[in-house]
DNA sequence: GGTGTCAACGTGTGAA
DNA sequence: TTCACACGTTGACACC
């Protein structure tokens, strides 16, 4: 069902190389269109300030190394950001060498048929097949630093056209397929946790509802229920609430129950 | 051992 | 036919 929001309005996509990917992309973003045909923002601003990496939080390792990621989109974004990159506690410098070192483990272990990929590390589907008996399926772990990049540039915009997202595979030293799956995963995951976000509010409500045994609403029906719980205060809880139970989401998001 | 996370994979779909 | 999409699942991994 949501594939209508994409086809018709929110989406980036566009074959590698296809003639029609810019022409598809570019404009059309931060629109999707409802299944009743109604306009509707898209989400990546409010998915920005939901995953957005606070800067602060991370390895200075890490945020260092990142100038040399980022596309000409952020540079001027970069050049305050940096100077905070290079703040960092002690602590999470320890954390991230701690990483590090699992991962450059991990890379090691791995068997002479993998590869490593710009800091991954994955084996593809014909060196696993080649080996008889084994049908070990490979996660590539993605590095901070470019989990960093991907998660600023889907906050930047949730979906890539093939150039967008050639450039930002070479950046990250990736495969395109690599990012087009990640960001695929990620709008996914985004949207799981809108639902649940959305449905969590009811349980909030509902207790208000029937405290002290008062019989304030006497028509069962619900249909005039006030709202015991100021929206300011669920939003808080509930980052997602504010646009998931919005007017030109509610036909979709199926927050009808939510009282 | 159970659980959560996440990259990769599989399926069904529409557009070009 | 090819491609990218949403969505669900799988398997590896880390943590408790």
């Amino acid at each position: 069902k949501d594939r209508i929001n994409i086809l018709t309005g929110g989406d980036a996509r566009g074959k590698s190389g296809s003639k029609s990917t810019e022409a598809l992309c570019a404009p059309k973003r931060n629109i999707c269109t409802e299944h009743d045909g109604t306009r509707v923002p898209d989400l990546s601003l409010q998915d920005a300030e939901e995953n957005r990496i606070q800067p602060e939080r991370l390895p200075p390792g890490l945020r260092l190394s990142l100038g040399n990621l980022r596309s000409d989109t952020y540079s001027e974004e970069a050049t305050g950001e940096e100077t905070e990159l290079r703040q960092g506690a002690a602590d999470q410098q320890r954390q991230c060498v701690e990483l590090d070192k699992r991962q450059k483990q991990t890379a090691e272990t791995e068997d002479e048929g993998c590869h490593d990929s710009g800091g991954t590390v994955s084996c593809s589907s014909d060196e696993q097949q080649s080996r008889p008996g084994t049908k070990k399926r490979s996660r590539a772990a993605f590095s901070h630093a470019q989990v960093y990049e991907l998660e600023r540039r889907f906050n930047a915009q949730r979906y890539l056209s093939g150039p967008e997202r050639a450039d930002l595979a070479g950046a990250l030293k990736l495969t395109e397929t690599q990012v087009k799956i990640w960001f695929q995963n990620r709008r996914y995951k985004t949207k799981r946790r809108q639902m649940a976000a959305c449905s969590s509010p009811k349980k909030v409500a509902v207790q208000v509802l029937v405290r002290e045994n008062q019989k304030q609403y006497p028509h069962a029906s619900g249909v005039h229920i006030p709202v015991t719980v100021p929206l300011y205060q669920a939003y808080q809880y509930h980052p997602y609430l504010h646009y998931c139970c919005q007017p030109w989401s509610m036909n979709s998001m199926s927050c009808g129950g939510m009282l």
